[in-house]
DNA sequence: GTGGTCTAGACCACT
DNA sequence: GTGGTCTAGACCACG
């Protein structure tokens, strides 16, 4: 399902490129399957259609959706492809925020500690 | 040294919110040192005087430096008070994405293995 | 035999007729032989009929195929005049070329190299 | 001098892109240049300012150009750069080009006299 | 009915 | 005044 939040400082267009990610990532869309047609999902979401084929546009630059004229859009990565892409890129955040704890003195103990309590969390808002 | 680099997508104004709070947490501002007048800063990085004005103001809303009408303005941090703000911010940071790697199914021990590896590297350029 | 790529960016229509150009310069189609009548085609490729339809009328307009009400299509062209239209339009799109790599600086030599090796290359895949 | 062809087919975004391309490459921008306003630019070709951001924020994507809030888009590209780029791409068309025709059993001496004719011209439209 | 392009006009963040 | 985002509504190519 995908949602926007109107509060959100992130664009629309952006919350929607993550959605569907998200979406695929859990296997909510398969590869190949049929993303809602960007009438129906602007009308679902209550904004303009305009936002919805900005967002789209971008997935397909990615390689992670594919759109035909008169036919619809697509999912194009794979599962697999897209967690490959998406743990590179959430990696080096997680690299970048231990460079800076290292600089800022936090000892590598701390860190350690920190990611076993993250992992001893229940699964989170199973919802 | 307040230094921008004008190509960067991040705004000048943040930029120097950061290169302050940096010269603040190695120690080349000490708490109470006057910062750079708003206008002598404007002329040296050959930028807008507002823009200036804008970072010092937000850098005052988060208690980090303090105005005087007419006399300039100060750090109001101590090195440790703005550790601690930094800490929190960087730590939230590297939980979101620990968060994000296990449910992407990385295991906790190459998180791990990871933070190891960031805390064996030499001291990286002391710059 | 006709058949369509439904992940190409290329519209079906035009896929079509490359498909029924080729065919007839492979020779598999020869003058006055009948194309698949609209429905059988349109049932085989699971599209449309109206896009094959637009196909065949595209393809008749070019003076390619010739159709007789409720008698079905025809090839119209023979074998060496179809190529001498594809002839033409390649060419054409050769000397453009040709003409942006030499504003671009490219040395004569260069090309006619190129063209050298194009032909050296042994017969790709018969297919 | 960016100009449009509202008569082509080509998508009004599109030809300003390559309008852009080529002004870097013969010189007429050159690096860290500032690329007309995007309102300025829809007034003097008297379309949609939108139409210019989809045309510049296509250009940044590709890194040819880069674009900050509130203060203008810049050539980023070199113009080897881009030469490079073109080059790379013009040739793909030549080549495949060439493909087809040697297919189309064009012998490999047409194709080099062709070339040479080319060269041979002087320089067109000096305009 | 589908996506792709374009217009007209607005608001926001930044300088 | 600058680029970035968004809305409302239109037209086109395609199926």
């Amino acid at each position: 399902m995908i949602v926007i939040d109107n509060k959100s400082r992130k664009p629309i267009y952006e919350q929607i490129i993550d959605s569907v990610k998200t979406l695929i990532i859990t296997g909510a869309y398969q590869r190949d399957d049929q993303l809602p047609p960007v009438r129906q999902l602007a009308m679902d979401l209550a904004i303009n259609p305009n936002t919805i084929q900005k967002a789209y546009a971008e997935l397909e630059r990615q390689g992670i959706i594919y759109s035909m004229k008169g036919r619809g859009s697509y999912v194009g990565s794979s599962l697999t492809e897209l967690q490959e892409m998406q743990k590179a890129h959430v990696f080096a955040k997680f690299d970048q925020a231990g460079r800076e704890l290292k600089q800022l003195q936090v000892p590598e103990q701390e860190l350690v500690q920190r990611v076993q309590h993250l992992y001893q969390l229940e699964q989170e808002e199973p919802q």
